[in-house]
DNA sequence: GGCGCAAACGTAAACGTTTTCATGGAAGCT
DNA sequence: AGCTTCCATGAAAACGTTTACGTTTGCGCC
């Protein structure tokens, strides 16, 4: 009891559980650590005291000595929306079944401020999932701890040493294309993202490419736009009064899909009767406006998933899998917004989960 | 040059800093950490040695030593949609604000996998944030490391020592049922969340007791819903079949809300012409459901943040304010559904910051 | 009973910092 | 010149672990 009495001012170390127990430290490093190499009859006492004196290990004194962190850092450049409520979503479920922890880091507004989250995170973690317009070879070669593995989201940059992982942004913009063709529109006008975004720049490509091959004969309409969805609708706008109307419109993702259905509702301008609409990223909204926004979906959370398995093979050091950049495709997802015959109902109500508006 | 060249393998030390600048190691701690007491001219040499060698400090030895970590943690029960993109956000700026990191464990499924989450924090943060339906007083003194400040969020319990900070979903339900019967309606039927939800519990309160003072003379009418879009569609079933069919609906989150629309859709009732609506939290989709729907708006990034700096107070050992249970109100948002005069247009467009469908 | 061997256990070094304390020297004062 | 004061600096302890290595113990075997 006197034990209890003594405790009540700091937390037990391993040497308090190792003198109650009579025992040494290594002995109760070696129990609680199931390494083997000490009687049963010790392992009990040493449990036994360890819970009593509610010993909980001191994760700083171990990272220091083994190296290990069992803690990986994200590093992203914005908290805000559904986009990184799915990818960190992917990243800690994947993480949590391999037992790491997840450190976030979040909202660079610069390359300095982005260098000092890396640098931050020495000693740490024990890798990085790097998400960020600043970040390229050079920066990391900066920054980055020696011999610290990373992966790479979303980035232009091809290292030898850190493996990519990216979207398929072009491809899934030309299977839109593709598809807005074959329901029989021709003048397809596109309503692009913020110029220096590397999402936006595929997207339009993948446009600009569908276009030629499966449109040739039409006029290119690319009005400007930056993601939001303000934007989209200054884009409807002015789309509409575009001397030869285009026949449908592609927006380079869903909010500005959105601004702009507000545009055309605004000018009566029935979707899809009128003119057809598609957007990208098929957030949750897109299937609760009306019509229903038809889009192409990246699945977030197994691009977060993904990357993380990545890097967790990374940690193994036996693993020597060649950084390579790799893509994850994208799938268009067909609902009423776009002319098509729909095979999706107004609203789908098959057994969804609810975003957890908040929590149980 | 030949220190360049001994580097590639391990990353430098404060050692090297202090052999290369032929200081001791104190000094380099000392002009790091900018205590002070050290010449301009040893500070020049220093830093310069520090970052030709592209020296970062290791946080585990750091920790170790100074027993902070400079990180908090939040232990959310799972991190699906919005409610913790935006609770997380919150988080995440505060911290930011005040040079602390983030270290997010989620997915608890039950009593035992959230005490070994918060056991794992031991030595990795210096408070942590709570929001957790396992965890209670006994649980806290059970598994936080002694003398571990912590906030509790969206908690029931009252402890002495743990301050807690609850959305005050009361008063916003009664808010919105004033409303509701201010707009005429009297028969206002509920659909509840699941009953072993917290906040579930406190919106049907809030309900009930506004009845009892505004509509005193109306039947109650509650059905069973558990937060899904899926339960609030069959909720809605049910309702319309009730004798005398309510004029207004009232949900306990916006997705059974939209559920229920759904369901009035189908059914050719006219929202709010037929029946208001209205629901709770103020997701982003229910804007942009038509038509939009009214609800109870909790500003989740700022309970991340009221949270993240009640807790960082606690860090200072200065301070002394007692734990207190502290409540965040709720602002109700009027739109078209509930069938009062909306003070907001169909498609609000004023510049409002994308959701960042995809990274900048 | 002595020998060897393996298993159990303990000792102490190491990890990379911060921080206390001692030391030396320069500067200021009388 | 002699004294004190103060400041820059360095040596070393400390933080709580893990782990390499050495020591003891128990036991079977000849």
């Amino acid at each position: 009891m006197q034990g209890d009495a003594s405790m009540t001012t700091k937390n037990a170390t391993i040497k308090d559980v190792a003198r109650e127990a009579k025992v040494s430290v290594a002995s109760v490093s070696r129990v609680l650590n199931g390494l083997g190499g000490v009687t049963p009859a010790t392992q009990k006492i040493v449990r036994e005291v360890a819970a009593r004196l509610n010993y909980i290990p001191d994760n700083a004194a171990r990272s220091l000595i083994t190296g290990r962190t069992h803690t990986i850092g994200a590093v992203l450049p914005d908290l805000y929306g559904e986009f990184f409520s799915e990818l960190i979503r992917g990243i800690d479920l994947a993480a949590r079944a391999r037992g790491l922890h997840l450190l976030v880091s979040s909202s660079h507004d610069g390359v300095e401020d982005a260098a000092v989250a890396v640098r931050a995170m020495r000693g740490r973690v024990d890798g990085m999932l790097i998400l960020s317009e600043y970040v390229d070879a050079a920066f990391l070669e900066e920054n980055l701890p020696e011999k610290l593995p990373a992966v790479l989201l979303d980035s232009p940059v091809k290292s030898a040493r850190y493996p990519v992982l990216n979207i398929d942004n072009r491809d899934g913009a030309i299977a839109m294309v593709r598809h807005l063709v074959e329901a029989g529109h021709q003048h397809i006008a596109f309503i692009s993202g913020p110029k220096t975004n590397f999402d936006a720049q595929q997207r339009e490509k993948g446009y600009r490419a569908a276009m030629a091959k499966h449109a040739p004969a039409a006029t290119l309409i690319v009005v400007d736009g930056d993601f939001t969805e303000d934007s989209g609708y200054r884009a409807g706008c002015e789309l509409l009064s575009k001397k030869p109307r285009p026949q449908a419109v592609f927006a380079a993702n869903d909010m500005m899909a959105i601004g702009c259905l507000y545009a055309f509702k605004e000018a009566g301008i029935d979707v899809p009767g009128d003119i057809a609409l598609a957007g990208f990223d098929d957030i949750l909204i897109a299937r609760y406006v009306t019509p229903p926004l038809s889009t192409v979906q990246v699945r977030i959370a197994d691009l977060g998933r993904i990357a993380l398995e990545r890097l967790a093979a990374m940690l193994n050091p036996a693993d020597k899998t060649p950084a390579s950049v790799e893509t994850l495709g994208c799938d268009i997802v067909i609902r009423k917004s776009c002319g098509a015959k729909a095979d999706a109902p107004a609203a789908p109500r098959k057994p969804r989960k609810s975003p957890r508006p908040l929590p149980t």
